[in-house]
DNA sequence: GCCTATCCATAACC
DNA sequence: GGTTATGGATAGGC
């Protein structure tokens, strides 16, 4: 609705109506145009330039009115990156805050296998060493994924959904380039056969709230 | 730039007087606000609604305009998230082009290297070891603690719209709003500054040391 | 949600 | 970068 056919709704004038009226004017003032990619490389930048701005400004405006918080992150096709907002402090914070509590699962009597991970370091059999760490580092990827996908898109993640009853399954991910990878969009392969959000986790109902 | 007498520049002239007959003048039409916060709740929802629309559709011109790839996070006043674009995509760019430097590593020098976590475990220096595997434990809960924080606390209302994908890609809105979970808790509301532009980052096409 | 009067963002020019 | 005129976003009503 918003390319395609002018569709007038009765509030201006017909712009077809060009008037024979010798008015000085200078300028032809802010035409309509078409909503498509600027092909002319300076015209792109002077409009991405402006619109840019005139989007921040628009997300600010936003912002204090309703008391939201906005972040926005933009590449320009030339690689310039920009952003609005408290993006960095979004994303940083994820990782900055929350002053690290390492505690490595304090309960006695745990589940047996169950969240491996939360097993402390030196409880790990050296034999199984290696294969801990490779998990591990399987669980830091999938974190991470998560992490970006929690930054961006919440669109798979629902704490009170059923998930996590087999912990093995649970523990089931894939340690490939898809996952990290940043290539194309779209690729956002939903959570199937990724680690699940545990709603009780133990260092959780000790932490905060 | 508030404030101010209103000009009368009458401009586009209804030329139909010819309108479903209610008194002429039913509404004052838009009037000028100021830009502050917005106490009362409920035109504090209809602004944020309307104005994220605006903002969104603005987004998308943009970035079909321009060719630009852009995404947008907005948590609301309470709690809800929308999205806008390929933010995982961006966001997972950011994190990974940004030097993001995350402090559980104990005993870390402050000059270290930035994201120790990213680094292959195997590279990971035997006497180092032992560190590194505390220091990724603690991330590991650190991580999560945020996760399930984000999950169980908000909201999540996603958002798509069209964006740049290629310049011949057809242009589409596309807008689904998703209660996922429950969600009360609002914390984290009334933000201060907002405006925070970064000018330009060349990177990209650098990988950081 | 839809509608209208109004204000603002911005395309075209300097 | 600044100006002007106009298209489009939107505050206030329903």
């Amino acid at each position: 609705m918003e390319d395609g056919e002018p569709s007038s709704t009765s509030t201006c004038l017909p712009l077809t109506a060009q008037k024979p009226q010798q008015n000085p004017k200078t300028t032809k003032g802010r035409q309509k145009i078409e909503i498509k990619p600027i092909n002319e490389e300076s015209r792109r930048q002077v409009t991405f330039s402006k619109r840019r701005k005139g989007l921040f400004k628009k997300a600010a405006e936003l912002s204090v009115l309703c008391g939201a918080q906005i972040g926005i992150i933009t590449f320009s096709r030339r690689g310039r990156i920009f952003t609005f907002g408290n993006v960095d402090t979004l994303v940083e914070n994820y990782l900055r805050k929350a002053p690290v509590t390492l505690r490595s699962h304090p309960g006695g009597g745990d589940e047996g296998e169950d969240k491996w991970w939360e097993k402390a370091v030196e409880s790990v059999p050296e034999e199984e060493m290696e294969e801990y760490m490779t998990a591990l580092s399987g669980l830091r990827d999938n974190l991470w994924t998560r992490i970006c996908q929690m930054g961006g898109d919440h669109r798979t993640v629902q704490m009170d959904a059923p998930v996590f009853q087999n912990p093995t399954a649970a523990i089931e991910w894939k340690v490939t380039d898809e996952n990290l990878t940043v290539g194309n969009d779209q690729s956002q392969a939903g959570n199937g056969g990724y680690l699940d959000i545990h709603p009780e986790l133990p260092f959780l109902s000790q932490s905060r709230r």
